[in-house]
DNA sequence: AAAGACACCTGTCCGC
DNA sequence: TGCGGACAGGTGTCTT
């Protein structure tokens, strides 16, 4: 379910109603995520959320005695709900709130995880060779240069790869080399400067416009507050294999790179002319 | 060093 | 209606 843009939708819609909200108790149903869940019961009780922040696509719970990571994989939700509501199935994980209020964590595929330390959140394993955050002036039209420089590998999966580039997914990655007008499974060594200067705030407008319509709702993602992400409205390719280019007309392509199946328009994304 | 394959798990959809 | 197979928003780990 969530890239970059559905795990910011969810920081930005809990923040305000979990900020300084003390931990009651916690229930853990499901004790097998993607790695086992600790023993969070004795680590949370009584502790105070200070802040929710995100770095890629973890969320961060950052408490007095250390920080709570959250992922939510492919199928994972993460909804607060205004009082006790009977657990369904894959429901794994509730923290019950002193004014009874659950942020309750929903996972069916468990490719997520939930994970606690007490050091620098930043420096944990997970977290510490992650990439730039595309959203930043970190993410430059020199920095893909720099990390496409040499590179055999396809621009799809590189601009996937959370070591290079954090929170792209396989929707936005589809969406924004559309927007760019470059082929996903160009060489990246080959994209030029006019490309990567095409590309890097195709990115982040992509972003940043699904950011400010919620997220895409594909199956039934919802925010922090119940509602759904209207981004799925402004697909032009994902999901969209066989239907018309929405510029050109051409029936959109579909071919699996790296493992990821990548819908293009053959028209419209070029590997050297541009387009 | 880099790139690709695989694994994890459940739900849904499609064709027969 | 039932069943098998393909596919799904991610990413750490293992193999080439």
């Amino acid at each position: 379910m969530p890239e970059l843009p559905e795990v910011e939708t969810i920081v930005q819609g809990l923040k305000p109603h979990l900020q300084d909200a003390t931990i009651k108790q916690v229930t853990i149903r499901t004790p097998q995520l993607r790695w086992p869940i600790p023993a969070l019961t004795g680590l949370l009780k009584h502790q105070t959320i200070r802040q929710i922040t995100r770095r890629g696509k973890y969320l961060l719970f950052e408490l007095p005695q250390g920080t709570l990571l959250i992922h939510l994989g492919m199928s994972g939700r993460l909804c607060l709900l205004p009082h006790e509501t009977p657990p369904q199935r894959h429901d794994h994980v509730d923290l019950l709130l002193t004014d009874g209020r659950v942020v309750r964590y929903t996972d069916p595929r468990r490719f997520g995880a939930i994970l606690w330390t007490n050091a620098c959140p930043l420096q944990h394993p997970l977290l510490k060779d992650l990439g730039v955050e595309p959203l930043t002036e970190a993410f430059t039209e020199a920095y893909l240069l720099q990390q496409t420089a040499k590179r055999r590998r396809a621009i799809k999966p590189l601009i996937m790869d959370s070591k290079i580039v954090v929170g792209i997914g396989n929707i936005y990655a589809a969406e924004s080399l559309f927007l760019a007008g470059i082929h996903p499974a160009m060489p990246a060594g080959l994209l030029t400067k006019t490309q990567a200067a095409r590309l890097v705030p195709a990115i982040k407008q992509i972003l940043e416009r699904a950011i400010a319509q919620g997220g895409t709702t594909l199956k039934d993602f919802v925010n922090g507050d119940g509602r759904p992400g209207y981004f799925a409205q402004q697909l032009e390719v994902y999901g969209r294999a066989g239907l018309p280019c929405n510029v050109c007309g051409e029936p959109l392509k579909s071919h699996v790179l790296g493992q990821r199946s990548t819908v293009f328009c053959e028209q419209c994304q070029k590997m050297h002319k541009e387009p």
